[in-house]
DNA sequence: GTTTATACCACTCATATGTGTGGGTGTCAA
DNA sequence: TTGACACCCACACATATGAGTGGTATAAAC
C-alpha cells in the first residue's frame, strides 16, 4: 500500500493539513483558511492544490457547499498500520504505513446494526475472547456454521460458536462455547447478531 | 449513562439528523440544510433548536463560521454498548445504551504516537493474542511491570509481557511470553511503546 | 520546442450562510 | 398572571465562501 508517495513535498502538507483540521476540529477547512495557514494570499492557490490532490485520488469535492471537501479512504486515515510483530523492525515512520487500521467498518457510520457488548465469563476464552471484551456485533438474523454469534437462550444473551451440520436429511444446530470445561448447548436460542469484531482495553 | 432523556421528541429529531449528516457526508448540516429537511421555512426555527440542544450540552456551535456544529461527548456517537453477555437480554433499543465505545482512545486523532502492528506468532495466546489480532500501540520508552509492550530484540519487534522486579538492590528486567511452550526472555532489547488494546475482525 | 504539471498571484462575482430583529401560539409551573 | 419554555414564522443584513478569469515563473517530459 503505497500512500502518499505519488504527492509532492507541498500537497502532502496540505493534505495533512486538511486531515488534521478535520480530526481536531471536527470539519473540514474551508479554501481561505488553508490558504491563511499557508500564507497564501490567493484562493485559487489553493484551488490548484485541491484540484491535485482530487486529481490523484485523495479526496472529493461537493461543488457549491462550504468546507466541502471529503477526505478519500487512500488519504490514510485512522490509526496507522506499520508492519507485523516477529517480523523484523516495524518502520515507525508513519509515512511508510503499510494500511490504516479502518474502524468505520465497525462504526455505525452507515447503518445503525451495530452495537457492542462487553464480554461476561470465561466460555470463549479459547476463542481469545476473555471476560472485559468488547463485542462488536452486526445485527443479523442468520449465520454460517463456524460464525462467533451473539444469541438470546432463555432471556440471557451469550457469545458462542454457531453450528450448522446438515446429516442425513437432518439439520443440526447448536451452540459451541470455546472452553473445554463447557458443553456445547442444544437448547432452543435466538440468533441477534454476528461478532464482527473483538477489542479489549488495556488501561 | 442517561442519554438523550431530556430532550423532547423533536429535539432528539433534530440532535439526530445532524449526527446522521456527519455521520453520513462527514460534514455538518447548514442551518437551512436541517430546516428545508424538517419543513422549516425559517432559519430561525433552527436556531432555536441549535439554541436549546446548546444550552442542554449536546453540542458546540462555534460562531460566524460555516457548518460550524460540533457534536459533544455525550451526544453519544461511536458504537452504542448495549449491555453485557451473559447477563440478561441486551436493550437493543439504542437510546438506552449503556455508553459509547470510544475509539478515540485508540486514534492517533490528538496526537500521532499511536499506531497498530499485526501480530504474528502464538507467544501470547494466553493473553488472548491471537496470531492476526491487531495490536494497538502507544509510543513510549518506559513501562511498569506487568506492561504489555512491544519490544524491538535484535532487531525484531514482538509483543510481550514486561516483568521488572527489584530483588535485593539488583532491578531485574525481563520479557515474559503469554504460552507455556515459550521460556522468557533476558536478552536485551529496547522499548518502543505500549500495547493499549487489542483488535480482531472476523471477515 | 512545445506541452504538461507544479506553484504561485490578483481580482471579481454570486450566493451560501450565520446572525439579528421582531413577531406569533401554546403549555405548564410558580 | 406572570414567566419560562417549546415551537413556529417572516424578513433583513453582513460576510464567509466557492468558483471563475487571467495572469507569471519554473522545471520536467515528450
Amino acid at each position: 500500500m503505497e500512500i502518499i508517495k505519488d504527492l509532492t513535498a507541498k500537497q502532502r502538507k496540505v493534505l495533512l493539513y486538511i486531515q488534521d483540521k478535520i480530526k481536531q476540529e471536527g470539519i473540514p477547512p474551508t479554501i481561505r483558511e488553508i490558504a491563511a495557514s499557508f500564507g497564501f494570499s490567493s484562493t485559487g492557490t489553493v484551488r490548484d492544490y485541491l484540484e491535485a490532490l482530487k486529481k490523484k485520488g485523495y479526496l472529493k469535492i461537493a461543488p457549491k457547499k462550504s468546507r466541502c471537501i471529503e477526505l478519500l479512504r487512500r488519504a490514510g486515515f485512522g490509526i496507522p498500520i506499520l508492519g507485523n510483530v516477529m517480523a523484523g523492525p516495524p518502520d515507525l515512520a508513519f509515512e511508510e504505513a503499510q494500511g490504516y487500521l479502518d474502524l468505520d467498518d465497525f462504526s455505525s457510520k452507515y447503518n445503525n446494526n451495530t452495537f457492542a457488548l462487553r464480554i461476561k465469563g470465561d466460555s470463549m476464552i479459547e476463542a481469545g475472547i476473555f471476560e472485559g471484551d468488547i463485542a462488536i456485533v452486526r445485527k443479523q438474523s442468520s449465520a454460517q456454521d463456524g460464525d462467533l454469534i451473539v444469541a438470546l437462550i432463555e432471556n440471557e444473551a451469550t457469545v458462542k460458536r454457531f453450528r450448522h451440520k446438515a446429516k442425513s436429511r437432518e439439520h443440526l444446530i447448536w451452540l459451541e462455547p470455546a472452553n473445554k470445561n463447557y458443553q456445547p448447548i442444544h437448547k432452543e436460542f435466538s440468533l441477534i447478531g454476528r461478532v464482527i469484531g473483538v477489542l479489549r482495553k488495556y488501561v
